[in-house]
DNA sequence: ACCTGAACACCGTTCAAGT
DNA sequence: ACCTGAACACCGTTCAAGT
């Protein structure tokens, strides 16, 4: 059972980081938000020993919005899965350096964002599904791949400022790709 | 006339930047660049107001292999893109952090770094030519989404630390999109 | 004209001292 | 058990003082 002090504190740098991290993105100030949240650097650190641990916190709020979205969509023609690639890749520019802080777990089994990322995979997946109900493709098409292919882009349109046409030009290549390569 | 220690000092600073540049990437600390070449930290701002007028520099001979990789690449068939795509996509991430250093001169006109990306999409266009002339594709594909999907790949790659065959993957999608939808 | 290097305002991170 | 906040080793960047 945690002290109610330190429960307090938790729930107050939680608060401050989700604050700023939106303003600032993921490479705000661990001292600034430990000074919003009125406590000390250390007492941040004692409560979210990395800079991810204290995200995945904050991203619990966004793996929601994640999945509501991929529930929501119905697919029913090739232009709703663009649409759908199109709101992932703007969810992973939800912050300003969240795009590379979700690739970055690809590639770390013991992230603390590990559960974020999966669900991401899962919540893909499922719309993926949909679309092989709607007859859109027969093969399976790998959600890791199509993740890292999303997250690329929203890396590049994140670092280059690409217009909203820019990045649904590289979406589609993408998903024209993704279904002409699952056709055997 | 720059006066001639101004210009050994400019030459130190170059060395000693390709130097550590190549080692840590292109996020090096200036102030050890500095140190490394023998000069005080405002000899090299004196020198190069920004980090991207030093990188202009570093990458003169960086922007020379793309163009010698793009002209020693022959095309005959679909394979062979997805190979120059990868052998783009490898210089890019020649040192850490230049993939997202590239991806920034698109979405910046002034950048010291516009030369160096401009030699890149016209060595991609020369590539797509020679598929063109081999009869692989007949529409044109636009080399600035060719080059940000590329860089995107870049991005994650490193960001992800992913695997030769993920990577490949990858292009291997881009490239099959890109060929379809220049289908008309 | 050019260079030096101390100085400034920041980082992330740690850890003795407090309660 | 938990917290504070000064301290450390770094950043990038500037600018008076030197030659």
């Amino acid at each position: 059972m945690m002290r109610s002090d330190a429960r307090d504190n938790r729930a107050r740098i939680v608060a401050a980081a989700t604050d700023i991290i939106e303003h600032e993105g993921t490479m705000a100030s661990l001292n600034e938000i430990a000074k919003r949240a009125g406590v000390g650097p250390g007492t941040l650190y004692r409560h979210f020993p990395t800079r991810d641990a204290l995200l995945a916190e904050v991203l619990v709020a966004w793996v929601e919005r994640v999945e509501d979205a991929a529930d929501a969509t119905s697919i029913a023609e090739k232009g709703d899965l663009v649409d759908w690639l199109e709101q992932l890749a703007g969810i992973s520019n939800a912050y300003r350096g969240l795009a590379a802080s979700i690739a970055s777990v690809a590639g770390d089994e013991t992230s603390p964002l590990r559960s974020a990322h999966q669900a991401t995979l899962d919540a893909n997946d499922r719309v993926f599904d949909k679309a092989r109900a709607a007859g859109l493709t027969d093969a399976p098409v790998d959600a890791g791949t199509v993740a890292r292919l999303v997250t690329g882009v929203a890396m590049a349109t994140e670092q280059a400022n690409l217009t909203h046409q820019q990045t649904r030009t590289m979406l589609e290549v993408i998903l024209e790709g993704l279904l002409a390569s699952a056709r055997p």
